[in-house]
DNA sequence: TCCTAACCTGACCATTCGGTCCGTTTAAGG
DNA sequence: CCTTAAACGGACCGAATGGTCAGGTTAGGA
């Protein structure tokens, strides 16, 4: 048959698909650097681009941000699912908890989505659905490993992997390292060995971290 | 002597006097609720005054927003003194803390100020000395008691304060005390039971929290 | 009652931001 | 080349915000 009309989807033309690509690095630096609140105009000046070029790519802002913050998202659950296959117990959790904070220290856009800034795009809320989901398993495998105590669950650990590094953020000007101090003390209370009943029921819901 | 021309510095006109303490108590209400961004529109209007009205009692918005945010502060620095008086080792602190969450939790701005928002006036940042001061006191008799593991400081107890409060601020429409559920697996880390070794030095600085 | 300084008000200004639009440029097939 | 649809760019728009100011209002002493 002769090509039908519907053609190839993704046929952009070699000047729109070079802005596109220094779009998406300008705004990765960018985000990481400056947060959620960079402005439209610095990103287009960085990547050498009209503000117009941004919006023939992107619909909104939001999107573009979507397209950076997934990126960065879906590395760390393909290093997630790695850790859960090649580590046992409590081991994989942890390793994947300190990976998802070094994170948050080296890009505060992702970070500020983590701690729940909202980002108008789909994609965003599936990937982050899909890290609870990640977090879930591994924290039940902990448990059920006895590594973990047994009344903490995924939710909660998801919550304290923004948590932990919020706590130390006020900081990491100039101690970029501490939240791994806060990591340490934050462990310990985890482990089995003391386990004062915890009160209030765990945390509920999947919508954002 | 007749009245020199010096004069009482604090001599506001009936009507100036009623207004400012209506613009108090409204943006302390909308702040406590919305955060340090509301709006001085916002704020002038819940007090049933004009925008300009704001500005002749305050040079910039931060300076209103300190006035709120000092009284907070202060309010909860003489509640922490009380309890040094009457609780002895980790008791004052433990309560201490307890109460500099539960404020957070009921007071946005508040919440944002501790979290490190940058509020540009000095009197904002001897309050948050002040309380740095306090929590230092009460840390280090806790320490002395034997009853908080020894590498902790201060300034650790500090963040995490806010950082506690922070890891189920994302759930705090729905579960307003989740707070308590970290506070518990926070404390339970501090005993000094097992203390793993903290990497990384201590928390340093006061300039903010 | 009258006068005036203190006070109040809201229209106005400057700035910033996301997003739109249209005249211009350019890739790339024929 | 030449044509044309795709892509570009930056002036422009509307909304929001902190802050200013000229002109009207009022408290309160004489």
């Amino acid at each position: 048959m002769s090509e039908i009309a519907v053609g190839p989807p993704d046929a952009l033309r070699s000047d729109a698909r070079r802005n596109r690509e220094r779009l998406v690095e300008a705004a990765g630096e960018l985000l990481a650097l400056g947060g959620i609140d960079v402005s439209v105009a610095e990103i287009a000046a960085r990547a050498g681009v009209g503000k117009g070029t941004v919006f023939r790519h992107y619909a909104a802002k939001d999107d573009l941000v979507a397209d950076v913050v997934c990126a960065v998202l879906e590395r760390l659950l393909a290093q997630g699912r790695e850790l859960q296959m090649s580590l046992t117990g409590t081991d994989a959790l942890r390793e994947f908890v300190a990976e998802a904070i070094q994170l948050q220290a080296n890009d505060r856009a992702f970070c500020e989505v983590v701690a729940g800034a909202s980002v108008d795009n789909v994609r965003v809320s599936r990937a982050i659905e899909d890290f609870n989901v990640l977090v879930r398993d591994l924290t039940n495998t902990a448990v059920k490993a006895g590594d973990i105590r047994p009344d903490v669950t995924g939710a909660d650990i998801s919550l304290l992997i923004s948590g932990i590094y919020q706590t130390a953020a006020p900081r990491a000007a100039t101690q970029p390292e501490l939240w791994r101090r806060y990591f340490v003390l934050f462990w310990d209370g985890l482990l089995p060995v003391h386990a004062s009943p915890l009160p209030v029921p765990p945390a509920v819901g999947v919508d954002q971290f």
